[in-house]
DNA sequence: TTTGAATAGTTGCATATGCAATCATTTAAT
DNA sequence: ATTAAATGATTGCATATGCAACTATTCAAA
């Protein structure tokens, strides 16, 4: 029946599907991190992912690498740094700058949790082909190019 | 300082994907609109549109309808009667509804904007066979069913 | 019919987010 | 070297969002 299920696409295109769905999986995951006694959330998890896999960052790079607005980016870290799970730390060289380093409770946390991640993103693409997917992240790869080559500059990062 | 980030699908999945591609859609569009003059995010606009499709509905309906939580939708109507786009009207057969409809002026906006919104989408989906937004749409449809499937229950909608 | 459960909506609290303006520092240009 | 431009970070303001607790109203069961 998959195949003969016809998606309502109209002028409003996958938007709404794509909002939608990014809710549903936001709601799903931070639920069951929640459950499963863990004090994060999917978003501060992919944050925590991005300074474990890339090391100490400037908060620049790091709004780059999340692509968040740089003011959105600061406000984000100051929560994780009440949890102490991230620590600004001066950079000598550049005034101006803060590396943003994950402290070690903050490593811990985000050790834990992983398993349990890996655990719901699976259960969620459950039957659905890797190829499938990856035809999916090629469609959205393409929109993301579309709107860049439309853009005239509006990013602020 | 490297800013040459390239995601891949690895056990977060294609939820990074979703999460950004999200995310710049909604810059883009909100962007634009202003840009166009039109005093709208995406976010509304499709909220009027719903109500322009399914006519006055109970704020429970249209949060469900949204698929937003009903508190959310509650302030999220706020600001829309703010701006006087939208009014609440108590049911008279049950106290406890408020109806919410598109004011005159609401509808005015919404016409507006439904060819600039329309241009919008077309840009973004350039290039892109409708066979394979259609099958994005399917993928991401498996998605919603696995989440469905699996929880517990915790929609208050 | 009364009383307890269900329903619609609001509010408090916490978390995010973007854009514009601002400050401090650094870099580049003259 | 002095000044102008660029850069990193923060703050103000507006918008959204979810969950939990609460009020008011309606419905259903005893």
């Amino acid at each position: 029946m998959d195949k003969d299920y016809k998606p309502n696409i109209n002028e409003y295109g996958i938007l709404p599907w794509l909002g939608k769905t990014m809710k549903w999986v936001d709601i799903f995951i931070n639920a069951n991190l929640k459950e499963a006694g863990v004090d994060l959330t999917k978003k501060q998890m992919l944050v925590l992912k991005a300074l474990s896999m890339k090391g100490p960052l400037p908060q620049n790079d790091l709004a780059f690498i999340t692509e968040r607005d740089k003011a959105s980016l600061a406000r984000f870290i100051n929560t994780l740094e009440k949890k102490n799970l991230v620590a600004r730390i001066p950079s000598a060289r550049d005034k101006r700058i803060n590396m943003v380093h994950l402290t070690k409770h903050g490593e811990q946390v985000f050790q834990n949790t992983v398993p349990i991640f890996r655990k719901l993103v699976l259960q969620i693409q459950e039957n659905i082909p890797a190829e499938e997917l990856e035809q999916t992240v090629r469609t959205l790869g393409k929109m993301k190019k579309n709107i860049e080559n439309l853009k005239s500059g509006c990013n602020s990062n």
